[in-house]
DNA sequence: TGTGAAATTGCAAACGCTTTAAATTGCTCG
DNA sequence: CGAGCAATTTAAAGCGTTTGCAATTTCACA
């Protein structure tokens, strides 16, 4: 490694005894500049381990070449599960545009809109992925006033203005597995699910109900216990409260797989097989799920394929923004394992 | 939202009929601006929605106010398992010095050492966190000849130049490991290792054959068996090679949870009893392993809070890159689950 | 009311790059 | 051989901050 680099376009373009305009020019490959005089420059650049300056690059350019994850951080006892998988997908789906992923880390009790406001109005990105999205979501309200290129994980219902975004097909896999266990002979469904206004949470809910409306089949039932997202004591008590009722469902489905692997535990404590005398399904296909026993059946939600697919959309938003917003619906897999089967023959009555 | 937001420091000065220079130093805090003045600018700062441009800040102060991870992208089968807790406790704490996480991708076959010269050298990173050290690591090599803050997860065997890192005490762990098995009767222990010249393999393999030679019992065997490390077939293979040895192991250690839970799918498969017929026993302690059957006893290797430690530490070292570099060798905790028990009375011999 | 020192504020340069507008060079052709 | 034009290169401004140094204001005190 030589160690008389070029730390500046200055230096170099001393050392070729051009203008900096011109180096400047060459390295951007401009057709203005002499194609002799371009592989010259750029030979003298890769010579002199020249590496041009981000930030005053971003300074003149506006463009930072970051793109933005909002991520609050949870208690110490709540990681994302699929966290990694979806920074893997981002950052594989970004790397080939030149764009490196930062993280807008919102720390318990910060708020998160301060913090997004902050990263848009300081330059620091040129896109942002808002993950996880809330009824009547404030960070997407504001990113619309501001025109932001940003992309969603996760839809609005009713967008006051139209927003680019790439979900799961939640209601399809709900409905489908809904039809999975009617076909197995369920009648009798109780779901778990959250409290808080998350829209995946509604459009999951509405999956499952519409399809049993359209079964119109009146033995059908369904029975819902919820509880606050984050409350892990209560979401393992309101399994309970379905797990124990005299007239218990004969299947399961959590809201995701973290929900459905806690009944299999509730289940498997109070002394009840699966499938057997229960079928549970999940949602998402966390690595965990394929472990606990019997194996979940579950919707693979293909997180990292679909992060890769939601860095492109967001890229493509970043370079035309006045285009037509762009969604994606992506339709999950049903992972078949062993935690469901046949509905028991009779109803299940404790005690 | 008043509409008529400050954008620029100018914008602010001239709304104020102060210089620039003042209000620079006012919203710093500089002692030299009269408290009133202080008072004055940051309450119309905040009014105005002023948010300082960071590219413009960097340009002059030379700092980015990131922290870079290098981050390679695995085959599409491959997420580091701990990556979410990982980056969840770097962002968690770095987040409280007001610095940000940002994710230097590595596209499979890209050179590491390229880009991260690049986000050195073009300033986008004010230090850099470096995972999975390898003997010789050349990004180490690097760090150390630009003498650029850095901090790596785990460390380097005969350091050419005193680096900083925090490691897990992967020595004390495998001992432990050996002691616990020894105790339980176990005098035939297989482990199943990487090829790769990573050194938290080194200090593993080293835990354990240390304590095998200070027990000093001669009827304590040991056999191994590697594979290149994201090869997973080959994994299989060397799994099943010692499980069907005529003289199988009565304990195999697998060198990270990855391994020894395929230890377990492949007893399972074998039809060989975990915990009767063989012991098994991890490192990392990722979510998977409390659930593959019949609960992966394993170390916890404390991820997020040695990501939160880590972070900390170059914080330090970017505030005074002058100290003398700083080691932290965190103690990962015995996590007693199932699947261990008494070495079975005779020693196995397959058919 | 004038003086000097302390307190407060401002000017201007610099950070390293991109870009507009202008200058220079090289060529073609009458 | 020089005008005219295209090809190539350059000077200079500007992006939004921070900061060394200088200028201005304030105020106690004579």
């Amino acid at each position: 490694m030589g160690d008389n680099r070029a730390k500046t376009l200055r230096e170099l373009a001393e050392r070729l005894d051009l203008s900096i305009t011109t180096v400047s020019r060459a390295l951007a490959g401009h057709e203005q500049i002499a194609l002799k005089t371009r592989q010259r420059v750029s030979h003298a650049a890769r010579e002199l381990g020249y590496v041009p300056n981000r930030a005053a690059r971003q300074l003149v350019s506006g463009r930072s070449g970051f793109v933005g994850l909002l991520m609050p951080i949870r208690g110490p006892n709540f990681v994302d599960s699929y966290l990694g998988e979806f920074i893997t997908g981002l950052g594989e789906g970004l790397v080939s545009h030149g764009l490196d992923l930062f993280l807008a880390t919102v720390q318990q009790g910060q708020n998160e809109l301060e913090v997004l406001r902050h990263v848009v109005e300081s330059g620091r990105a040129d896109g942002m992925v808002v993950p996880r999205i809330a009824e009547q979501d404030p960070r997407l309200a504001y990113l619309a006033m501001q025109r932001f290129p940003s992309v969603s994980h996760g839809r609005l219902r009713e967008p006051a203005t139209p927003h680019n975004w790439l979900d799961s097909d939640g209601e399809a896999a709900f409905a489908e597995a809904f039809e999975l266990l009617y076909d197995h002979g369920h009648r009798h469904i109780g779901l778990v699910t959250i409290s808080d206004r998350m829209t995946f949470r509604h459009y999951r809910e509405a999956g499952l109900e519409g399809a049993i409306a359209r079964k119109g089949d009146p033995s059908v039932r369904l029975s819902v216990e919820s509880f606050p997202r984050f409350d892990r004591p209560e979401g393992v008590a309101a399994i309970n409260r379905l797990l124990h009722r005299d007239d218990r469902p004969t299947a399961m489905i959590g809201l995701f797989d973290e929900i459905a692997i806690s009944i299999l535990e509730q289940a498997a404590r109070a002394g009840i097989d699966v499938p057997n005398d229960l079928s549970v399904i999940g949602f998402d296909n966390i690595a965990a799920g394929a472990y606990a026993p019997p194996g979940l059946t579950t919707f693979d939600a293909r997180i990292r394929s679909s992060a890769r697919d939601l860095a492109h959309m967001l890229v493509r938003v970043i370079e035309n923004p006045a285009d037509q917003p762009a969604t994606r619906l992506v339709r999950p897999d049903l992972v078949l394992r062993a935690s469901h089967g046949p509905a028991p023959r009779r109803p299940n009555v404790n005690e």
